[in-house]
DNA sequence: ATAAATATTTAGGCGAATCTAAATAAATAA
DNA sequence: TTATTTATTTAGATTCGCCTAAATATTTAT
């Protein structure tokens, strides 16, 4: 019952997860082939090799959508993806925009052990550096509650829980404002003209535009998030 | 000039470098099928296939040995295999005997950062927790000078590396004392009359014959005896 | 509704890394 | 020294993951 998954199968499954959701579950050989950088005939193929193994449902012509098996390794993948980046950025000091490459080889080391120490050695993180929820041992992913701080209320402590475009210039943007995860923000004011903010990171105070506002997802501090299988 | 390497040729460039010596540089077909766990045949394809990458010297039916790019990749391998265990057991807190195959795979993630990065976390540890030397990002090894316990210095962490008599019998009165590969000893005395030991294992003190002494290889812990090229 | 454009699959091939079986070279024993 | 045994290489096949080119299905536009 336990076939061994192959890293390039393992990209695959979290390619279709990444490119599917609930209500679509579906995606076509050729956005696949887009985001895995191939030819939708290599696509196909291994769809079809998937197809086999059970890790997916596939309809010739119709599109392809994550079996619950293939969904399960999709997330143990993204599990892991996720921890080593905690680890690369909390312990070994990368930078945000740093950590992704090493993370995508990382991510295909087989060890079950290996992910749950990694987990308690972090402290059982429940996000990763860029905000993303990390899947639960079993499958479970947190659905963070995203807010956009242009659409924050004012007053309010609120926590950098991730960004909209991860793109290494914004994220090393970002780090001159001194604004990155986990980071405090409070919204002091908002001007009607440009939509810019004035808010205090760390007590201190300074202007941001819009533009970067609309990139950066916030929580209210302290607000609990659910939780789906 | 640089061209990748794949895992399977880390792996046999390996498994050459530790099936040779700087007296008898030269490894036999065969040898290396049984220490890669595969066919002669299957030898000869990959040896060839490195020969041309200029990884190895070879010549047919008489052996292969490693060329100076090919020694080199091998020791940034091992390099990175035994920095992965001081994480895998320091942080992580494996046992010494678990930690192989995990690291067997965390050895091929290609990233200088990473490397150098684990290296600075880790404090630039000079051993692994087998007690073999880590080679340096520029290939320098430590060469290990096998001591036995009998001729440690006292009040000095040491690092068991070994025995001399590997019998069944002699491991299982080991277990006894709590001696195994990788467990840190310290001798506080060292008695005139019959030679035997006192010594400290995990803050536990004991007394050990010299016979014992006499059988088991250790390391001074963290500190490598000369380096070569 | 039919033609044109687009998406998808099939067919055939290639390199990496393995295998088995056969051929050949080297070492050993009679 | 010659025959036999052992070691090594070659030949030919297989699987994975990719490719290009051609065939076919689907969608869109006229």
């Amino acid at each position: 019952m336990i076939r061994k998954i192959s890293p390039s199968e393992e990209n695959y499954l979290k390619a279709i997860f990444h490119s599917t959701t609930v209500q679509n579950p579906l995606v076509s050989t050729t956005v696949l082939a887009t985001e895995m950088q191939t030819k939708p005939s290599s696509v196909t193929d291994m769809i079809q090799r998937l197809s086999e193994k059970s890790l997916v449902n596939y309809t010739k012509y119709k599109g392809v959508s994550l079996s619950a098996a293939g969904r399960d390794s999709a997330l143990k993948t993204i599990r892991k993806h996720r921890l080593w980046e905690v680890f690369l950025v909390d312990h070994l000091h990368f930078s945000w925009d740093a950590v992704h490459d090493i993370a995508e080889q990382l991510e295909h080391i087989h060890s079950e052990a290996l992910t749950e120490h990694l987990d308690i050695f972090l402290g059982h993180p429940k996000t990763d550096p860029h905000g993303d929820p990390i899947p639960t041992k079993e499958g479970a992913v947190a659905v963070l509650s995203k807010t956009l701080l242009d659409h924050a209320p004012l007053h309010t402590p609120l926590i950098c829980i991730g960004v909209e475009d991860s793109s290494a210039a914004f994220l090393r943007f970002l780090d001159k404002f001194h604004i990155g995860l986990g980071v405090v923000i409070e919204i002091h004011e908002k001007e009607v003209f440009d939509g810019s903010l004035l808010i205090s990171i760390a007590g201190k105070q300074q202007r941001i535009s819009k533009q970067i506002a609309q990139h950066l997802y916030i929580n209210i501090k302290d607000t609990p998030c659910t939780h789906s299988k």
